[in-house]
DNA sequence: ACAAACAACTTGTATATACAAGATGGTAAA
DNA sequence: TTTACCATCTTGTATATACAAGTTGTTTGT
């Protein structure tokens, strides 16, 4: 037999499901589904509090409970790890580490990690090869106070951003995606013709202290393709 | 003055930040913790709870309550509404309508809406502006099996994708993201020079009847970039 | 040595109650 | 008419209690 408090959140989603409940539609409160479902209010309270941690239902302090509106828009696309990623195809993953040191933050670095300009930052240079062919060249600033052993990695077995994520737990991260036209630098890097489109990704991490690095990825148009994941709720 | 659950669940998080308690240690039983806050269990169990549901930590029935392992990666970017978007920066948003008909399914299309080849699908070409300049070609596919009356509409006021989330509520997106160089024919209609890269977002739909449609979104590299949005949980 | 039973602990569900606090509408006073 | 107050409804927090049910280790009986 089904929990109590399940038999009234089916009958809550079954009326928005059905139409009988229509979007911002008032539902009975606390004490009337108690009455209706001959429980205690804390029990049908449950089943509410439970609906709008699902995003079913909002509701509000003084002014009773309402059916949510459908999340329309607002899909989500995943990004992952460029290793996992790689040998999950069940290919070869390798790195070259180009460039480990301290740099001087420019401006856009200190705005992103939240540090004064030309404070030190570390910064490291890596290029990700699939099987033979370059995959991803990352370049990726960090905070130093909050990671200060960035530098003494040799990351030849983890990338960056396995050993960011061990060291301090990431909470948050903001990412933008853009199409750009590889320069001579790049297009000599990724082993692609100048001029040719590439995918960048921008990623910010925090972890709870603050802002830890701050990454472009950048991926040669023809040869990946960001993502496809799945989106909104059930 | 904080509620009284918050100082319990402060307090344990305290204790796994500050690296008292590492992966899969044993927290304090509710009823530990109701005596250690001087509060009543159900109070302490309100605490446990909602860390569970943060992902904080993890519990089981006769066995107790342990740290859960850190969630790594797994971030997610936001893929929005070309209109909401333009319109949330302050700026006029504009439609073209190019095309609306019915075309026999290619292969790609037939396959992306779980249809036979050659069966008829609605196709829809819109160029999105942003003030004056275009921001987003849509390249279109519908099931008209699930959307009959698609091919009547005008799409004057309404963006395809605002009437699709109207018609049949979506429950489910793939995303693919990817750097391409544009062709002539792209070139033109964008604006922008031939060879320029551009990014391309293919998304396909469902409802929970099935396949709604399948999105080709392009924009100019130069005049746009993806989402930007926040991830993981606080 | 083995297995069954049990005790002690855990989380899970449910009830009854109390008061705090936000929202709303009506009523009475200015 | 406007303002102030109040009754009443809502959700939010907290307590005390009870029993169900899963897990684990110990004890007991064979």
């Amino acid at each position: 037999m089904a929990a109590k408090f399940i038999d009234i959140k089916q009958h809550l989603v079954a009326q928005i499901e059905q139409g009988h409940w229509p979007e911002h539609h008032r539902v009975p409160s606390e004490n009337r589904l108690a009455a209706q479902f001959n429980c205690s209010r804390m029990t049908a309270r449950r089943a509410l509090t439970e609906l709008v941690e699902q995003g079913v239902l909002v509701r509000s302090q003084g002014r009773g409970t309402f059916v949510a509106q459908l999340k329309s828009q607002g899909s989500m696309l995943n990004i992952r790890n460029i290793a996992d990623e790689v040998r999950e195809r069940g290919h070869q993953h390798q790195m070259e580490l180009l460039r480990l040191e301290v740099v001087a933050a420019n401006t856009e670095v200190a705005i992103a990690l939240g540090i004064k300009e030309g404070e030190s930052v570390g910064f490291s240079s890596l290029l990700h090869f699939e099987e033979a062919l370059p995959v991803q060249l990352e370049h990726r600033y960090v905070n130093l106070q909050l990671v200060p052993d960035y530098l003494q990695q040799t990351f030849e077995r983890h990338t960056p951003h396995e050993y960011l994520s061990q060291q301090a737990p990431l909470t948050e991260a903001h990412h933008e995606v853009e199409a750009i036209a590889a320069d001579d630098a790049l297009a000599a890097q990724l082993q692609i013709a100048q001029g040719a489109p590439c995918l960048r990704i921008v990623r910010r991490t925090w972890s709870r202290s603050g802002t830890v690095s701050f990454a472009r990825l950048t991926h040669p148009g023809s040869r990946y393709r960001l993502g496809g994941h799945l989106i909104m709720e059930k």
